[in-house]
RNA sequence: GACGCUGAAGCCAAACGGUCAGGCAACCGCCUGCAGAGCGGUUCAGAUGUGGGUUCGACUCCCACCGGCGUCUCCA
């Protein structure tokens, strides 16, 4: 298995520190607004790999952290008339029912900067006993220059880092120089430390978390590309200074999620067109920088997780993504292909789709006998999922071959003409049983297809669903009467309303329009 | 300026130096009373921005140039 280190800026291959188990730290939200959909990109695509590592035999342990004390979190909770407290908790809560919507659930654990001050004062006090950190007034800055791989993350040299060194710039010895630990102002909430009342910096708490939950020296550190620098930067340093080990061993950084300029993209109008003018175009670029993101509940009303989930996992992590309505409407069109491919299964086989057993391990997978034309290709198929899966954890690749799987699936139903006679061909059947519990078992390490999504059939208490029973009932009849006239009106007339009919050698079906 | 990413069909997109996956869209065919779905096919590649280089062989590696973009102490 490989993996892209933003260490070596090369693939690698994974081994854990100690063989068997992986520990994962992913960096979380600092938790002062909504979270938008960039927050759920690395939560994704790392239960994502979280579920291949398991299934591959590995004992994982993947920790995502809440930053719930920051200079935004104050800010934000003074403009909102509250307690910084409350608004961490509230927006933790915005931020874990994004996570569970999405089927993210792999975490284990969640720590919270505000639970683990007295690490972090430890952690500080040692950075300035091993001298790489010194007090200033009521604050504690790291010395960049004391550290000599300082920079070694995101490949610059201290000399480069030019900054003026922000508000507190006289404090402190360097420009580039960090804050650990901040003395409080008045009013600001504060823990006691020995240097004063105050609070940690922005780096300090994923280290001391990390190397609280998965030791000094762990296997996967995760997050934006954006962190890279400055935020994984001084992590490490401050890690690797305070140890004198490395902290993680492989550094995976996602892509970030891009507002798409969406009027540039249809119709394939030329660029001189769109660059006049297009407001949308002005408009594009990181989401979440500061306007435009919208609260990413928002998003979930107009598509479920699944659909969410689908689109981020369809292209490769570290590629950045353009995110638009559309975009995501296209891929949604191809997950439904699934669906209802899991309806004809149901049909053809008379059992719930969703009730295939899943393999959950690859050595299980391995053992699975498939023999015959579909199961050749059925091990073709796995074979090339797996083969995608294990560089450097390609989704995209993976779905491509899904996409594969699925169509052998639909074409043996086709060949074998199962819509029709299933009853009568027990071997076809159980060949198609194999094929979709391969199906569920690929499926499942990307988190997919594990649950039926939510129909969004509104409050009527299934009295839609005996109407249509009704009108399909009437409308049979009028066939059966050679009517078509009508049978198409009323299949007309319903669509118009939401509603699809679809004809299938086993009877009427119905279904809602999305 | 520094550090990176990127340029492939109408659009999105995967790919250890050797056969350019897959999806969306459109059209045609099979199937169907018709439609939908499914399957097959086509659009769909003078091989991947331009020009060089390395190589028996380059989408892939190297150089230059032309576009697009990200980050540089608020960021996932």
């Amino acid at each position: 298995m490989r993996v892209y280190n933003t260490l070596s800026r090369q693939k690698e291959t994974l081994e854990p520190v100690s063989p068997g188990k992986v520990g994962i730290y992913l960096c979380g939200p600092t938790v002062y607004k909504p979270s938008h959909i960039g927050h759920m990109v690395g939560p994704v695509i790392f239960d994502a790999v979280k579920r291949y590592l398991v299934y591959s035999g590995y004992q994982v342990t993947w920790v995502v952290n809440i930053t719930d004390v920051d200079d935004k979190l104050i800010k934000e909770s003074n403009a909102r008339g509250m307690k910084m407290s409350e608004l961490a908790e509230e927006m933790t809560a915005d931020y874990k029912n994004n996570l569970s919507a999405m089927g993210v659930d792999t975490i284990d654990a969640f720590p919270k900067a505000t639970e683990n001050i007295d690490e972090i004062i430890q952690l500080t006090q040692t950075l300035i006993d091993k001298g790489f950190a010194y007090q200033s007034g009521s604050d504690v800055y790291f010395e960049v220059l004391k550290d000599k791989e300082y920079g070694k993350l995101s490949r610059r040299s201290v000399e480069q880092m030019t900054g003026e060194g922000g508000d507190m710039a006289e404090r402190k010895r360097s420009p580039a120089d960090f804050a650990l630990w901040k003395g409080a102002k008045t009013g600001e909430p504060a823990w006691k430390s020995p240097w004063g009342e105050g609070r940690p910096g922005w780096h300090i708490e994923c280290s001391a978390m990390s190397r609280k939950l998965l030791g000094e020296s762990f296997d996967i550190h995760g997050g934006g590309l954006d962190l890279i620098f400055p935020h994984h930067e001084n992590e490490v340093a401050q890690s690797e200074c305070c140890h004198g080990k490395p902290q993680a061993k492989y550094w995976m950084h996602n892509g970030l999620m891009q507002a798409s300029s969406e009027v540039g993209k249809l119709g394939g109008r030329n660029t001189r067109e769109t660059a006049v003018g297009d407001q949308a175009a002005q408009e594009a670029g990181k989401i979440g920088k500061s306007k435009g993101a919208s609260a990413f509940s928002e998003l979930l009303k107009q598509f479920d997780g699944e659909t969410i989930r689908f689109f981020l996992l369809s292209t490769h992590y570290r590629r950045p993504i353009d995110f638009s309505n559309e975009r995501i409407e296209e891929v949604r069109t191809g997950l439904e292909t699934f669906y209802r491919f899991f309806k004809r299964y149901e049909r053809t086989t008379g059992e719930d789709f969703y009730r295939v057993p899943v393999t959950l391990k690859r050595v299980e997978g391995d053992q699975l006998q498939l023999s015959g034309n579909l199961g050749e290709a059925l091990k073709g198929h796995r074979q090339r999922f797996i083969e995608a899966m294990d560089d450097d954890f390609n989704t995209g690749g993976a779905i491509g071959d899904l996409f594969e799987l699925l169509r052998a699936l639909n074409k043996y139903c086709d060949d074998e003409k199962l819509d029709n006679v299933s009853s009568l061909k027990p071997e076809a059947i159980a060949a198609l049983k194999q094929g979709a519990r391969v199906l569920r078992e690929l499926a499942g390490t990307l988190g997919l297809f594990r649950a039926a999504p939510q129909a969004s059939t509104g409050d009527d208490d299934g009295l839609v669903g005996k109407l249509m029973e009704l009108m399909i009932k009437y409308r049979a009849d009028a066939r059966k009467n050679k009517n078509f006239a009508l049978g198409d009106a009323i299949r007309k007339d319903l669509a118009e309303l939401g509603l699809i009919l679809e004809d299938r050698p086993t009877g009427t079906e119905w279904s809602l329009k999305r």
